[in-house]
DNA sequence: AGCACGCCGACT
DNA sequence: GTCGGCGTGCTC
């Protein structure tokens, strides 16, 4: 309180770094007009690094105990991040156990949280040479050679392994002097274009230009070419880019330099950015009719968000969930709110885009990791105009919910059961459904989530009321649902009647589609060629060496590759253990199938995708396209090809394996192969003919199996949730994993037990564990993960601090320092 | 997370 | 000695 006669003002900054508090301050006297919370600031943090922080209060109250460093500078003119979405960011912190800091790091593109980075350049006046040891000379020459370098340069240059005592050892020295440089990665995109001189004012001005030409046909060329593009003088004057001049005149740029020097056309350069924008935001929207069913259900959601805010559309396969999708958007844009339209991953934005698009004009603005950062960076400007913003629909993937949004109206969780809506690896662990729903609160938005197999949690959700609930049970236009078949492995097996990997029923299904020049899809949830290889001698198994995993054999590559840290090694000539020659491939991935399948069916078309045939950008548009134009008779793929493609002539999928798909050890593995199952079989058979699918299996007696005939969802949720309730898991109770990492098998095991029985303390019987995962080590770190199940109706966020108190109480011991303690809430 | 500092063991 | 490798503590 005495502090607030004083002018001095300070702020709190967020640091885009896992710390879990906000940093403080000062202003200097000439930001003070500028610092306003939600604006980016750089600030020094440590002794001399520089980072772009976000402010998050302006306060006058003077930290005690620390001196506060000065803000360097305030980066944007208005708060970049609004009010309501650092309350969501800290929302996503507290709620997921991560730091505000973490959140952060997600939300906004690199390029526009700038770090800078230590150049080392030479002192001038620097003259004592013989003050310095071998190794600072050599350093020492580079760097006057060189100009400036930052300190990796220099060692990777004079093949240093510890730099920093050396560069220090200089500066003791006085012999060179470092600076902070701030990197900006992220460059405008700039183009040239061409315009006439403005010496040339009429047309007349413009013919004595020609005359002047008419030894020089080259130039003569671009200036036609130049006066077609720009339609001079006319009504419809348009910019030229130099490079379409060029390509229509079939000229070098030397010739367009001579007009410039002749001035007679001018060159200019100006930021076009990389969005591709339209130049007119379109309001036209063209929508096809809802049939009578899906109007219905139309007006039954409307009905619903009048009274609440989160409804599940649940659609069978093919029931035309996305018309009903683009209805309720349409609705929302004519009030001029924004609809943010999730997707689970990137592969699925390639058709769903074009059905937007046709809808909705250049108003969809798409958002995925597969763009550039640059490109990125400026979506999120331009979401940032608001109201101005040319997009007012964005169709994205999770991290789309970090987007700038305004007067967010609608949001629309499409295939809301998949799991890849939640983030496994760095913090923030978030689910984006559940999010989505937070943000939604924040904006006072609807929430749509659609799915033909949701999750349990979600359905268990309509049965309380806490989401309104709308089903759909008819195909659009009345396809009928696959007809499933088993062809059960485990027999052909014991009857020596396996062809390869493949039942006899699959090989004659796949001929029947084959000769009605239909095409077929085979799905396998692993990729690569065989799991793993074996001494078929004595047994040994080629391993990572720094995760505990057998290591995939790839073909194509000849290698052996770690699908957890992605070491990758050449496939073994012997045994290393007995010396044998022969080491056997065992299980079957992607690739195998691929190779298999050629060699039974030598004639058919043949593609793949999956991780690995699709890593560059455009691969799975290609892949995709093949497969639409018949190019491709037989797709293989992995989850991939399970979503949400719709192809007309496929009339067969084949589920080469459900055997791994039932078998993880996890209370949700039914539900996903159920799940999973029901999407690839969704993929058969559309307009004109009852598609198939073949399940191989060798557990053809099996509940999920048998739900998966009859797609009978609501067998499967009954029977999940009344496990569930059994064993005490979600929804019933709030899950949470802490996995704690350490490079020592013997402190991890003490840690792991130490951590578990102070839980234990607090938590009792609701902490399981510490349990030694199937995996128990990856990147040489050993891993033991704890459960903790926590009734609904208790305070969560209480148990969280509790959780986390206690695991910095551990960390204080000695032994633990080096601990690293993950949380994953409602993990997947 | 970085990054610096300090301790320790190995090598010339 | 001195170089490189870790473990530990701190960042407004």
């Amino acid at each position: 309180m005495s502090n607030s006669q004083n002018n001095i003002w300070y702020v709190d900054v967020i640091l885009p770094k896992p710390l879990m508090q906000y940093y403080t301050y000062q202003v200097p006297a000439e930001l003070i007009d500028r610092a306003k919370p939600g604006c980016r600031t750089i600030v020094q943090f440590g002794k001399k690094k520089y980072y772009t922080g976000i402010i998050r209060s302006l306060h006058q109250n003077k930290p005690k105990g620390y001196e506060t460093k000065d803000i360097s500078d305030v980066i944007d003119n208005k708060p970049l991040v609004e009010e309501r979405h650092l309350k969501f960011w800290e929302w996503i912190s507290s709620y997921y156990m991560c730091s505000v800091g973490d959140v952060y790091k997600a939300a906004l593109p690199a390029g526009m949280k700038l770090e800078s980075e230590t150049k080392v350049l030479p002192a001038a006046e620097f003259e004592n040479l013989d003050e310095l040891n071998e190794k600072e000379e050599l350093v020492f020459q580079y760097l006057n050679n060189n100009e400036v370098a930052d300190i990796d340069e220099i060692a990777d240059v004079i093949g240093l392994k510890n730099p920093i005592r050396i560069i220090k050892s200089l500066m003791d020295k006085k012999a060179i002097t470092a600076v902070e440089k701030i990197k900006n990665t992220y460059r405008p995109k700039m183009e040239s274009f061409v315009r006439l001189h403005p010496n040339i004012k009429s047309e007349t001005e413009l013919n004595k230009a020609f005359d002047d030409l008419s030894r020089a046909p080259k130039q003569l060329n671009i200036l036609i070419a130049f006066i077609s593009i720009s339609g001079v003088f006319g009504e419809n004057q348009r910019e030229v880019k130099k490079a379409d001049v060029l390509k229509k005149a079939d000229a070098t740029a030397a010739a367009i330099n001579a007009l410039s020097d002749k001035n007679i056309l001018e060159l200019y350069d100006k930021e076009t950015g990389r969005l591709g924008l339209g130049d007119f935001k379109s309001n036209e929207t063209k929508l096809n009719p809802l049939s009578e069913i899906q109007e219905n259900a139309h007006q039954e959601i409307k009905q619903h968000f009048s009274e609440s805010d989160v409804c599940l559309l649940h659609g069978v396969t093919s029931s035309g969930k996305t018309e009903i999708y683009i209805h309720l958007m349409q609705e929302a844009l004519k009030e001029g709110k924004q609809v943010l339209y999730l997707l689970p991953e990137i592969a699925l934005t390639a058709q769903i885009i074009n059905r937007l698009q046709t809808a909705f004009g250049n108003q969809v603005g798409v958002y995925h990791s597969k763009f550039s950062d640059a490109e990125r960076v400026e979506i999120f400007k331009e979401i940032n105009k608001g109201a101005l913003s040319k997009y007012q629909v964005i169709l994205g993937v999770r991290s789309s919910l970090y987007l700038p949004f305004s007067n967010l109206g609608l949001v629309i969780i499409d295939e809301e059961h998949e799991t890849t809506y939640k983030q496994h690896d760095p913090a923030p662990r978030y689910h984006a459904r559940d999010a989505s729903i937070v943000l939604a609160k924040v904006f006072g938005a609807k929430v749509l989530l659609g799915s033909a197999t949701p999750a349990v949690e979600t359905y268990f959700n309509t049965k309380t009321g806490k989401y309104k609930l709308t089903e759909l049970f008819t195909r659009h236009k009345n396809i009928e649902l696959p007809k499933v078949t088993i062809a059960d492995s485990g027999e052909a097996r014991r009857k020596k009647k396996m062809k390869s990997i493949f039942t006899p029923l699959l090989l004659e299904e796949i001929e029947k589609s084959l000769a009605n020049r239909e095409q077929i899809i085979l799905f396998q949830n692993r990729r690569g060629y065989s799991p793993y290889m074996e001494c078929d001698l004595c047994g040994w198994v080629p391993k990572c060496t720094h995760c505990d995993v057998s290591l995939t054999y790839h073909k194509y590559s000849d290698s052996l590759v770690c699908h957890y840290c992605g070491h990758a090694e050449k496939t073994h000539t012997k045994c290393p253990a007995c010396g044998n020659l022969v080491l056997q491939t065992k299980g079957f991935g992607t690739e195998k199938i691929e190779d298999e399948m050629a060699l039974y069916l030598p004639e058919a078309r043949i593609g793949r995708m999956d991780l690995d045939s699709t890593r560059k950008k455009h691969a799975h548009e290609i892949l995709i396209g093949q497969f639409e134009n018949y190019e491709i008779d037989i797709l293989i793929g992995t989850q991939m090809i399970t979503k949400g493609l719709d192809f007309d002539r496929v009339s067969l999928v084949g589920i080469l394996n459900a055997d791994n798909l039932l078998s993880f050890p996890d209370y949700r593995a039914f539900e996903r192969a159920f799940q999973l199952m029901a999407q690839v079989s969704g993929r058969a058979g559309r307009k004109h003919k009852r598609g198939k699918v073949v399940i191989q299996t060798s557990q053809p007696g099996h509940p999920v199996i048998k739900q998966v005939i009859d797609t009978d969802y609501f067998s499967l949720f009954k029977q999940q949730i009344s496990e569930r309730q059994i064993f005490k898991y979600p929804p019933f109770f709030r899950h949470i994993k802490i996995t704690i990492k350490h490079k020592k098998p013997e402190i991890i095991n003490k840690a792991a037990y130490e951590l578990a029985k102070q839980l234990r303390h607090t938590f009792g019987t609701r902490v399981l564990g510490p349990e030694t995962p199937v995996i128990n080590r990856i990147q040489d770190y050993y891993i033991r993960n704890i459960h903790i199940k926590i009734e609904k109706d208790k305070a969560t966020y209480k148990a969280k601090a509790f959780i986390i108190e206690i695991a910095e109480r551990l960390k204080g011991h000695k032994d633990f320092k080096s601990l690293q303690v993950i949380y994953d809430v409602d993990p997947y």
